[in-house]
RNA sequence: GUCCCCUUCGUCUAUCGGUUAGGACGCCAGAUUUUCAUUCUGGAAAGAGGAGUUCGAUUCUCCUAGGGGAUACCA
């Protein structure tokens, strides 16, 4: 039987982060399987689904480059089959009409937790003649749960759990404007999408378990449960926005490549003996669900950084180059102009060495583009005093003298200048940096003037002349 | 309150009864170096507590504590 998975989130808000992991193991379960990843859209609450979330969910999966199977699935647009399950439950007699009031309802959690009995419904419509019903009530339609014995859940994940049926309670399939709730929806969802295995968070443990009653009174096979640990922020508690409970795009936004965060998601909860950088392939290849976890993970932004760094050294000029084009127009309020990008993309080898993140290396790539006199700033200006000026000014004029220009030949000239000066390299190093870049921070500095080209660099040197 | 789950360095984790308890991030020290970063070397740092099973428990069982989750006409 071939592997289907579903990532199925509610679309209340962004793509946060322990939803995009959750994403990326059914995924990566599907494609280890070479089975299918499906996606829906559990859109059954109207008051809170939005389009804006819809879409961001797809723009976050899409970044994210978790591509799913055939068309999503609105949940919302299949309420009447949902509908008919539970009709089709009440002719069984598996299911009952309830006219409960809220009040009712309240009362009776109330009561039952001040006698430390479980909060649930009692049933006192489960076996009620219809005929008994209140005038103008319109009633929800409730599950005839089994009352005794025990349901065990057997989770891939966590192992067998085992809840007693008098604590889950007749649970409500159809509410009383005749739309289903999600404990209906999903269960009929994930059979006529042909879900073989359920990756979702622990918190969907005991729905687990309610709704592995449902399958088995409609008759249906119980699918494979994995219930994965929950996503903690950094000071153990529950995500929240304060801290790592972001949409993905707040972590693009930050400067992460997808990849990193894919990798470092990943090991979140997951693991494979020691490695820990692990591309994509490898991970399709070693996935697996006998490796996941049981304790919820706190999120660490060090370490993701620490990844995204390593994935910037080993990432593509060109790509990185495209990535950082739209955040230095963003930046700078201008177009970037082809020769720039040009400039950037040949910087880009020296400037990828030392960046954290795409953001941080598009600042590092400002220099560049600079038009000339460059504003330096304050610690480049004290490193361009009277003697150094006059240094630089007899190196431009060494630099002039050069017939070609090239890694090779600045480098040269420039050692040679710091020879004839007496100079140690960084004393003549830093004010050139200085005057090149108008900081004190930069890729090498031969690679600087290389890349630059020879009217910029001798420009830039002239432009701090301190006469 | 009730039910369920979890508990190894600060953090992410390895270990599937016998290890000097390993790796990674971070931190500290040193080396390299034209700045920064990278890279390299070294270091500090952990089995929540208590019983039991066993020749032997981080590993299996139970209890306690702590943390988390669920208890909706939300998903």
């Amino acid at each position: 039987m071939t592997v289907v998975t579903r990532f199925a989130p509610s679309p209340t808000g962004f793509l946060h982060i322990g939803g995009a992991r959750t994403a990326l193991f059914n995924w990566l379960y599907a494609r280890h399987h070479e089975g299918k990843f499906l996606l829906r859209i559990e859109d059954t609450d109207r008051e809170r689904s939005t389009d804006e979330a819809i879409e961001a969910i797809f723009d976050g999966m899409k970044w994210l480059g978790l591509d799913w199977d055939e068309e999503p699935v609105f949940q919302f647009s299949r309420r009447d089959r949902h509908a008919e399950i539970a009709r089709q439950l009440i002719d069984e007699g598996k299911a009952y009409y309830c006219y409960a009031s809220k009040e009712e309802l309240a009362d009776m959690r109330e009561t039952a937790r001040a006698e430390g009995r479980p909060p649930v419904y009692d049933g006192r419509w489960r076996d009620r003649d219809p005929s008994e019903a209140p005038a103008g009530v319109d009633p929800v339609v409730r599950f005839k749960s089994p009352n005794e014995g025990v349901t065990v859940v057997h989770d891939l994940v966590q192992g067998d759990v085992t809840f007693a049926n008098e604590q889950l309670d007749d649970m409500i399939l159809l509410r009383a404007d005749g739309t289903p709730t999600y404990m209906l929806s999903v269960v009929v969802d994930d059979y006529d999408m042909g879900v073989t295995d359920i990756i979702r968070g622990d918190d969907h443990l005991t729905n687990a378990a309610r709704q592995k009653q449902l399958i088995e009174a409609i008759g249906w096979p119980v699918p494979n449960h994995s219930h994965i640990p929950l996503i903690h922020g950094p000071d153990g508690a529950k995500l929240s926005k304060r801290h790592g409970a972001l949409g993905v795009e707040a972590y693009r936004d930050m400067g992460y490549l997808p990849e990193a965060l894919r990798n470092y998601l990943l090991r979140l909860g997951w693991s494979h003996g020691d490695d820990e950088v692990i591309s994509t392939e490898q991970a399709i290849e070693w996935f697996n669900l006998e490796n996941i976890g049981k304790s919820a993970a706190r999120f660490d932004f060090a370490k993701l950084e620490n990844l995204n760094g390593l994935y910037i050294r080993n990432a593509d000029d060109a790509y990185l180059t495209s990535l950082v084009a739209p955040i230095l127009a963003k930046n700078t309020g201008q177009e970037i102009s082809s020769n720039q990008l040009k400039l950037i993309e040949k910087a880009m080898n020296g400037l990828k060495e030392r960046a954290k993140s795409v953001n941080s290396l598009a600042e590092s790539s400002l220099f560049l583009i600079a038009e000339r006199p460059l504003a330096l700033d304050d610690k480049a200006k004290s490193l361009i005093t009277e003697e150094a000026s006059a240094v630089l000014m007899r190196l431009a004029d060494r630099l002039e003298a050069l017939e070609q220009w090239n890694p090779e030949t600045v480098e040269e000239a420039v050692r040679a200048a710091a020879e004839a000066e007496n100079l140690k390299l960084g004393k003549i190093a830093q004010p050139l940096r200085a005057a090149l870049t108008g900081t004190t921070v930069s890729p090498g500095i031969f690679d600087v003037l290389n890349v630059l080209g020879r009217e910029q660099s001798i420009g830039r040197i002239r432009d701090v002349r301190s006469d």
